[in-house]
DNA sequence: TATGAATGAGTATTCATTCAT
DNA sequence: AATGAATGAATACTCATTCAT
């Protein structure tokens, strides 16, 4: 289904098959259990971010990657294992961390700006909103944005409600990955960054803000 | 797949079969077209918002409808007729064209806390979010935001890219919805309303304001 | 399936229909036992002959007739009998009792001439040619070649081997038939009857001949 | 539907698979391509040729053949690939090309002799006939008989009519297959090659002389 | 290590047929 | 007499997975 991505993952597979380059011994091409390994994940990143986990089949996988699908099984075990090495954090939201509070903004463009917004790349977040139907996923959002956000950076928000808050900017991060890069919504998936930027600080700043909400409840 | 969700069905099929409230035996309604045609529709939106288009088998939701799956056939043509039908636009959008902005945030807040919280009850945006990785449902969500929020909404915001600031809105409307209804992060899907609504202001309405985004980059 | 040959049938509907005429009152149209039974018979000749059999669906048959499908059988019992209706023997072979012979390659000619060559309109054989791959079917055929042909037609033959040769008979007859107005071969389907006719007899006469096969045996 | 032909299949399979002639034990040939491809393509002919393409199912094929019915798709694509490799020209014609005008007589003898007569064997004309109801198949057989008829032997005829009278040679056979091998009428079915052939040179060789129909019209 | 042969359960969809009205 | 609602079995086809090589 879905013709092929192989152009592109060829390359990928490529990359982590350095044949005809220059030190590595040509070879060693087939059997060459941690090249095989690495191209079906590349390929399965791409085709789990592009089309999500129930409309990829594990055939389809392998071909991409150049290799028969019972390998998926030899690696990974089944396609729900080979979904989850994929999917496994991948460090994405760890500048949340110790990042500045007022470059957040900043780190959150730079976040929804990942991968060519052209094609689809393989957005880690996007192989997750993507499956979003499968309950494992959905589970696993649930247990890293708590841990990420509703614990880890909330602990680093002054005033009240910071669990809240940093959640709402959790909400507002995949809404826009959605929209931007699964979506495409005109103006966010054309808007350049240093122009998103401003506006995401509007709503953003506001949210950080130590006596968030502020006197926001006057006028309601 | 997924075990049944007859008990609730029932429930809704006669919660939204307002014919012999009290009187009429509940049992024997075979021979209803009216009804059989409701019942799959109810069943097939609560599977659909569930687990998404890929996950719900006909035969599923006609189970949970209590009919026979060809049913699904007579009355919608196909699956696919039957999700949209489910998933067609319930004008769940429309006060956006004439709500005073100041209230927007208030209604923001209604969308995404309709349905029982507890129990993911069909929300008509949760069903488009789950099937987002099918290509036809995220051409329709395109379609549907540019209209409603790219076009019409920003035609009301006053300020420079107005069209950008709506869809920030809608990115934070879906990112909620998703966040509170589908992964039921610990602080949005606990929050009541009103705590809800005040934050929301405050990240919300600066974006609204004939100004924005102000002068916020100055202390980036 | 096969769209429609609906505005065919129509007025084959309204041949035996014939409401708004004269004489007929023009009020009974509904409740029409026999109207409604050869208004199905009219579109089950059609549908049958053009796409045998198994390619068609009682409801598209009940649908060109313009009635409902369960009419068919309460007046037919079932599609297999509605099927017999249609395709018991129309008295086509009844003139090979008492034709001259000299007379028979120009009915031959006259049976596979019958319907408009251009839109393979129900010709009786075809009928049934098209749904040769039916067990009834043939059995019928067989039983009808037999009768006819092995048994009738054949005492009529002088020489030897009457059984054999009137056989061959019937087998041209049924390939012309399928040549020309199914299988629709540039020759056979183009051809004019009378110069058709003059070929039939080059092939048709030597075997009704008394002493068929003549000396053709020596060069062989 | 139509219970099995299993023990048939199988000798077929076994008859047509000339690897271990005698030694290799007939049972565990289980992971063999090729065999698994041809038991598949002798169920598919024997099944196709006696029921017609809708009156077999690819369950069933693959019954008699032995293995699974996802194979069918394996090594065909679909069950319309599968009747294509089955029913794809033989070269069944072939001998049309140079034989002697006066030996077309018993060549055709010989192919309506084809396969035991006793079981309805796959008789690669009748597979053809007997699905005769699909468009495609129609069609195949239009190509067939206008290039191996119409075109080909008809340009080895000298006198008039040269393409009629090939076809109406085309249509001959297959009458005669069709009464011989399909609805096996009671002469045609039983009578002794030598004897058959004696009548159809009486029929079939006038219509390849050089003046046919010679001067037949006089005595209509 | 890698391949591809084999499987069985599952999918959407169609259809002849029966039942209540 | 006529309708259309309902059914259940069947169909072609797909896919994750396992097994032999």
């Amino acid at each position: 289904m879905y013709g092929t991505v192989q152009a592109e993952v060829r390359q990928v597979n490529r990359a982590s098959d350095p044949r005809g380059c220059d030190d590595l011994p040509p070879r060693a091409r087939r059997y060459d259990a941690a090249g095989t390994r690495s191209a079906l994940l590349g390929a399965a990143e791409l085709r789990f971010a592009r089309y999500g986990y129930d409309r990829c089949s594990v055939r389809d996988i392998a071909k991409d990657a150049g290799v028969d699908a019972a390998l998926v099984y030899r690696y990974f075990g089944s396609k729900e294992a080979l979904f989850d090495a994929v999917s496994t954090s991948t460090g994405l939201f760890e500048p949340l961390r110790h990042l500045p509070l007022n470059e957040v903004s900043a780190w959150i463009c730079d976040v929804v700006s990942m991968g060519p917004t052209e094609e689809e790349a393989p957005h880690p977040l996007l192989t997750k909103l993507r499956s979003s139907n499968r309950e494992e996923t959905v589970g696993r959002l649930r247990e890293e944005v708590t841990e990420v956000f509703s614990q880890g950076f909330a602990r680093r928000l002054e005033g009240e409600d910071a669990e809240l808050r940093a959640e709402l900017l959790a909400a507002w991060l995949m809404g826009i990955t959605l929209l931007r890069l699964a979506i495409r919504s005109p103006a966010l998936a054309t808007t350049p960054d240093d122009t998103l930027l401003r506006f995401l600080r509007a709503g953003i700043d506001p949210l950080l803000d130590a006596d968030c909400p502020g006197r926001g409840g006057e006028d309601g």
